[in-house]
DNA sequence: TTTTTTACTTTACACTGTAAACTTTACACC
DNA sequence: GGTGTAAAGTTTACAGTGTAAAGTAAAAAA
């Protein structure tokens, strides 16, 4: 009985628009994950019924498309401004903190086949920047291709930027003890040498990756 | 003691054990997706109901856990016979072999808790072969953690082993459509000019990344 | 005014994971 | 043999999912 409305709605509620749907969309994932994203439970957030929503997206996952374009358009893109690398890290660098921000985003990003124009945006300022430095046109895919799907593959094993040291301790401690030491002595070797020590950050680990791979990839750069 | 009792009275059908249900939930992933693996659908395709299913598996979560831990197992294990260079190699392109085999597989790879024998065996051995060629246990992390960031995230934008061109040719062409070339002009000369060149392999691409790395790698490796 | 459009709600349906209780089967031991 | 027990599988049930279809109410256009 608590369903009965009792009295109409005073038009308080300004209607809907995309934007805004995506923003309650991608922090109902940040906060419970993608499976903790319902149409009803947005609907629910922005003061209104699941199916409303779909006046603004044809589907759930033209909704998701537009989250993901949204992660996109938090990457930092790439200026002629810069130095090609200094760029490319920068781009990196900032794609794995929204990947941190998104833990939900990583391991849906390449598999979209609807892009944005933030993701559009991005890659095409990304190809422009490393053809200005001489890369030829295959090169550039080569060097794309690898920077993403390194940037992506890491962010997917992040958790959130603050909570990853004690959740990789805690699961490293949660490993060995359901697989005894004796067994997996070198594993064991690592959780307690390397991750589970203080100091340890994913973030670090990342810069040590993406910097032997920025090297490489300057080494076969064109002489400036 | 406790002689094994061997009567012959036919089972209409004999009971089902986890390795043959992993099996099955993996060719049913494999055909339709994750989204295509329901337990009932499981159930059916086993000539039993789904709720059979729970007496093996406490949850779906621990089901996909197993399936996971299969697909650790397709991969090559690093021997201490091979060169680590050899065997690093061997390694990412056999799991990246296993991850175009299983395209749902990538996605919830990294974020899995619950490692089974498979996995345990395929890091311990990494880190061992890793160890014995002269890296320390800090270097030991990194190196892991940076190829296997990159194998999962290029396994990510795989579709599967053999549809894999025309299907990013086909992507490519549809992103072109939507997004005019004139807005665009640097990702339609990507488009056109590589990706859907005759020729074009991810496999290849991979293999540029792969080696790409390991030389970086090599470059840090203690002298022989 | 009347008509049309837009935003939203209601109802309905086919599925999902899985808890609880029940039935059937298989084998150990008297 | 019969009897007990445990494992394997079924049935029923429930809350939650995406979304099709049709209804409603308010704003905009005519």
């Amino acid at each position: 009985m608590t369903g009965k409305k009792t009295s109409a709605k005073p038009l308080s509620r300004a209607p809907l628009d995309k934007e805004s749907v995506i923003r309650a969309a991608v922090k109902l994932a940040d906060e419970g994950g993608l499976e903790a994203l319902s149409m009803r439970k947005l609907g629910h957030a922005l003061g209104v019924e699941g199916m409303a929503l779909y006046h603004h997206f044809a589907k759930k996952e033209a909704l998701i498309d537009g989250m993901i374009d949204s992660v996109h358009g938090e990457i930092s893109v790439p200026t002629i401004a810069d130095d090609w690398r200094v760029a490319m890290r920068e781009r990196a660098m900032s794609a794995l903190n929204a990947l941190a921000r998104h833990p939900w985003a990583a391991p849906i990003m390449e598999s979209r086949q609807n892009p944005g124009p933030a993701s559009m945006q991005l890659i095409e300022a990304t190809i422009k920047r490393l053809l200005n430095a001489g890369f030829n046109i295959q090169m550039v895919a080569h060097i794309i291709s690898v920077l993403d799907a390194y940037t992506i593959g890491f962010g997917q094993q992040l958790r959130s930027p603050t909570e990853s040291i004690e959740h990789e301790v805690q699961m490293g401690k949660d490993i060995m003890a359901k697989f005894p030491f004796d067994l997996y002595p070198h594993v064991g070797r690592l959780v307690s040498e390397v991750v589970s020590k203080a100091g340890y950050r994913s973030v670090k680990e990342f810069e040590f990756g993406l910097d032997l791979i920025l090297d490489a990839i300057a080494r076969l750069a064109p002489a400036k």
